[in-house]
DNA sequence: TTTAGCACTCTCATTGTTTGATTGCTAACA
DNA sequence: TGTTAGCAATCAAACAATGAGAGTGCTAAA
């Protein structure tokens, strides 16, 4: 347990470090307010503090720099959650009030809101396969060999795609599909479109695999494929210091262009209603050097996903943990 | 005019330096079997064409590197543009013939196999909507107050948007609306969505403002915002030395996720079949020291988009024409 | 017209030097 | 006992000096 005078000293290191990016030396903190000691006596509480594992340094005679222990202790015990402005406030608001056509456009507009105003690159990913049930199917003639199906789900999205055929189709036909596709498959889980469907439907249906295999398998594919995700700010970090490494600016660049980890990073376990996971707490190795912040992606208490911002470990916890907080609430407050 | 020693030079050395992306010598050129000279003699040569423009020197010391004027003589005059192996047609054509349910899929196949087969960032814009007209719009109901809107274009596209009201609708009301724009937008291009339209239907129809505004509203946005681009080989530079440097490399990112850019980028003139950009060529400063080739994207003879690939200036012209040539006429040929 | 030869130029890697920031430690102080 | 002044030690960063190596331009001879 740390006395109130280390707590101090820790929560002044991150927050400076945090702003200024470089090590922090004990002549700077004695000019804190609350620190009202000579820098002999920094110098001594930032030699524990090291000890302890709570402080870094990069060289024998730099400044300290927190290490992981460090900011996980700062997060869980020293930040204050209510750093968000009147402004912030207002801003969030409006921007959220914004009427949408689709759900997901409001993922779109949160995950924009949220990267502007943290300045952090901020994701997001449409809810998955298994959370999702069939609220309805609808099948449209589009062309002779050509229909469109339409599927709506539970969470109030709507995925459309194209089916196009080797032979021709009737609008008979479709309405058959239609009413067969329906009875079999309303309020059932998205991921039911499977092979055993596909037999039954054409024993029970009594038209040919030419029919109903594109159509179990191209509804199968947008299905499994579109997990949408968002992006936005991607340039945001260029401009911190971090990112003046070569290597550290491609890291990122792939780690963000690469789907499989960008969902595997929003979908990591949801112990709290705010996930924090910095430097080496997150799951995927690439990730070591950054910081990943998320939070379930409610409207109305329905499940739309993850929304989740990745910046450099010497992130401003504070400031992101506030709006997410903020954002979060706001969302779930909506009705649609 | 350049004599058939000076070219063979100017040919050897963009050879050279777009392998190696070193300055190329005089003593290195000696080794070449078709310049059986001295390298003082091949230094004259190089002081010759330096001063014609076609070469530049790094340094006073410094081997020679192609200026753009040397680049584009090698490009205009010197290169063979059938540099493509019978593994890369057998690649190709694979790939193209690949069944797509959707035409846009066909832009993303031949994006990707452009990409993997030159090694460079591989970019594809869809048609203008200036291009296109309307084949049909059909309105299908998903609830009391949302409809969805199909539009086929005469490009073979389809392109669907979600509209959502503020009161209930009916069958009967969709029916007529259905009627009514088909009537009025069959065979119109496609930017003929408009205000004039708008005021012409709620006159027409009698329908309240709440019912047609929201639709055209809406199909106008998905019209003029969603321009698809097509990526493929974002990170395929990043090996190159050119992109040991940070403020390239950001520069790069910063390109082509500017979409503005990317489109302008796409749409420049169209004078020949296969559109070469060097550095400074290109309209937009920020390309000045990339090069850029497009092409027109057209399936049996429907306009499609542009594809094109931006690398470094220090690009193989000669393996990029060649695979656009095959490419390009490989998807002219095909019926859709 | 071509080439051998040589002085000259410039980059790049290496090494040494200086400066300044910061620490840890010791001894004195309250 | 906790706090602080003072000081030697450490290290990064910036800068200068040096030398090797690669390449050129030019001249004179073949």
């Amino acid at each position: 347990m740390l006395d109130q005078r280390k707590k101090k000293v820790l929560q002044a290191i991150v927050e400076e470090y945090v702003n200024t990016a470089e090590p922090v030396s004990s002549n700077l903190l004695t000019k804190k307010e609350d620190l009202n000691y000579s820098s002999a006596t920094i110098r001594n509480e930032m030699a524990n503090l090291e000890k302890a594992g709570y402080l870094e340094k990069t060289h024998t005679s730099s400044g300290r720099v927190p290490s992981e222990k460090g900011y996980r202790y700062y997060v869980d015990e020293l930040l204050r959650d209510d750093n968000i402005s009147i402004e912030e406030i207002k801003y969030i608001s409006e921007k959220l009030e914004t009427k949408v056509n689709e759900i997901e456009d409001l993922t779109q507009i949160a995950t924009t809101t949220i990267s502007e105003i943290t300045h952090y690159t901020t994701l997001a990913i449409g809810p998955g396969t298994d959370t999702q049930t069939i609220e309805e199917i609808k099948f449209v003639m589009l062309g002779e060999r050509m229909i469109m199906a339409i599927i709506l789900t539970n969470a109030g999205m709507v995925k459309e795609t194209i089916i196009k055929f080797d032979e021709d189709i009737t609008e008979k036909q479709v309405e058959t599909i239609n009413y067969m596709f329906n009875k079999k498959l309303k309020n059932q889980p998205l991921d039911i479109i499977d092979a055993p469907l596909e037999e039954y439907l054409i024993n029970e249906m009594k038209y040919s695999v030419k029919v109903i295999k594109p159509i179990i398998e191209q509804i199968k594919k947008i299905i499994q494929e579109e997990r949408q995700i968002y992006l936005e700010g991607k340039n945001r970090l260029f401009d911190l210091p971090e990112f003046n490494s070569l290597e550290v600016t491609k890291n990122f660049i792939n780690i963000i262009d690469e789907k499989d980890v960008v969902a595997d990073m929003l979908d990591s376990g949801f112990a709290k209603d705010i996930n924090v996971y910095i430097g080496d707490e997150n799951e995927k190795q690439e990730l070591k050097d950054f910081s990943v912040i998320t939070f379930k992606h409610r409207v109305g208490n329905k499940d739309l996903g993850t929304i989740g911002i990745i910046g450099p470990k010497r992130m401003d916890y504070s400031k992101v943990i506030s709006v997410m907080k903020y954002i979060s609430k706001k969302l779930n407050e909506k009705d649609m």
